[in-house]
DNA sequence: CAACAAGAGAGAGCGGTGCTCTCGCAAAGC
DNA sequence: GCTTTGCGAGAGCACCGCTCTCTCTTGTTG
């Protein structure tokens, strides 16, 4: 079953695609990104494109899905890195390997958590596993610390009961909804302050406030209940 | 100082384009903003646009503005509606106003609070003011609510302590700079979860967390110092 | 080995975009 | 009444996504 020259050069051809639309990417932004601009890089015709990929947005969708990939590897590795004892660690890092990833390719953060793309409307479901990644590997942290609902939480309402009952099987453990909903806040709130970041809101004013980040991703590790690092 | 028939036509144009433009946002997001849509839509030819509005850009900073300074009103009005001393209220009213503001208007808030816009690289520090009205509201009410540094606040570096300086004209009342960083946190927390609903990361896993916004603002609430609302 | 099928690339072309330039004409100011 | 100002029209440039047709090479099959 070994590949045919054919082959090996056609998905040559489409890694070529692909680095160099993370390339664009990167330098132009996700408007920015051509396909002609692309069959020009290649040293191809324009029309030619569309035998490697169908149209713009499905180019778009996988690159969001190798993005979303290469975010999910990036923090899970830094979260395999801790001891396992170690919850507050545990969640320090993946909150680190977050924003390390996200000022790093700041063009994907933007891809996977900006405002939707131009024109580009349905990011299809396949995309939702790789997505899936990185909040699954927190929630994961929080069943494992067994933690518990306390007097602070709100109630949670049937829907979000089922709702929850319907993704217990991703992670391990007994993650009670309480929790389950702490963990959904403190994701989010730690995307809204990498978003800020990157995205210039605090440009001219708190500069300084994104270098707090650890200090803030300990309150938030206090949010969800889990102890302080060692 | 009356205004010429040709001002007042001037004017005129100048405030359908806007009007169009908002409307065109809305159905086609900001990628699809077309200053060659908003012509044909006037009844112009496409070159006449550039006797309005420089280029397409300065058009969306001009948008942006625009919608920063509803957004601001938008949020005011429901804040002022508050009784002053119930602080807790004060934010839960801000809380649910930005999330409400959003939902109404998600390709405005795209705009303000998503990735920055296709090749549109620098908005201008015009904008900034009207964009610091939200997070000052909040931070006024902090502000008013006196609040004391608890043994839970992160150190605070030098540098924080003097950006914080620069802005302490903006509120009134005395703000402890580890009270400012919670302001912040919570900003950003408030975005972070108003983004990922209307970006649809929440689409097909948890449609149901965003109703529970309530709660997650008042344990935001408790993180800022808050007390409950009455 | 020869005939055939499949696929890659080229090229032209359609309708769309932002933006520039020039030209004519009408209104405003003197 | 004359001049200046400025709005709108029109043509045009370079770019975009995407489609269609054609050619030529490659790989498969009888």
């Amino acid at each position: 079953m070994t590949e045919t020259p054919r082959q090996r050069q056609h998905r040559q051809t489409m890694a070529d695609i692909l680095q160099y639309a993370h390339q664009q990417l990167a330098t132009e932004g996700s408007a920015g990104l051509s396909l002609r601009a692309i069959a020009r890089e290649l040293g191809l015709v324009s029309s030619a494109i569309y035998r490697y990929v169908p149209s713009r947005d499905d180019l778009l969708t996988l690159l969001i899905e190798e993005s979303y990939n290469a975010f999910g590897d990036a923090v899970e590795a830094a979260e395999t890195r801790c001891h396992r004892d170690d919850l507050g660690r545990r969640w320090l890092a993946i909150g680190r390997a977050v924003r390390r990833w996200a000022v790093a390719n700041p063009a994907e953060w933007a891809l996977l958590y900006g405002s939707p793309v131009p024109g580009y409307h349905a990011p299809p479901e396949r995309t939702t596993a790789a997505g899936s990644r990185v909040p699954i590997l927190l929630l994961t942290v929080l069943a494992e610390a067994n933690l518990e609902p306390s007097p602070d939480d709100p109630p949670m309402t049937a829907a979000l009961h089922r709702e929850l009952d319907r993704l217990r099987p991703a992670f391990p453990g007994d993650l009670k909804p309480e929790v389950f909903a702490r963990g959904l806040l403190a994701f989010s709130s730690l995307c809204g302050l990498v978003s800020l970041e990157l995205f210039g809101q605090f440009t001219n004013t708190v500069t300084q406030f994104p270098a707090h980040l650890d200090h803030q991703l300990i309150r938030l590790g206090a949010v969800l209940g889990l102890p302080d690092p060692d």
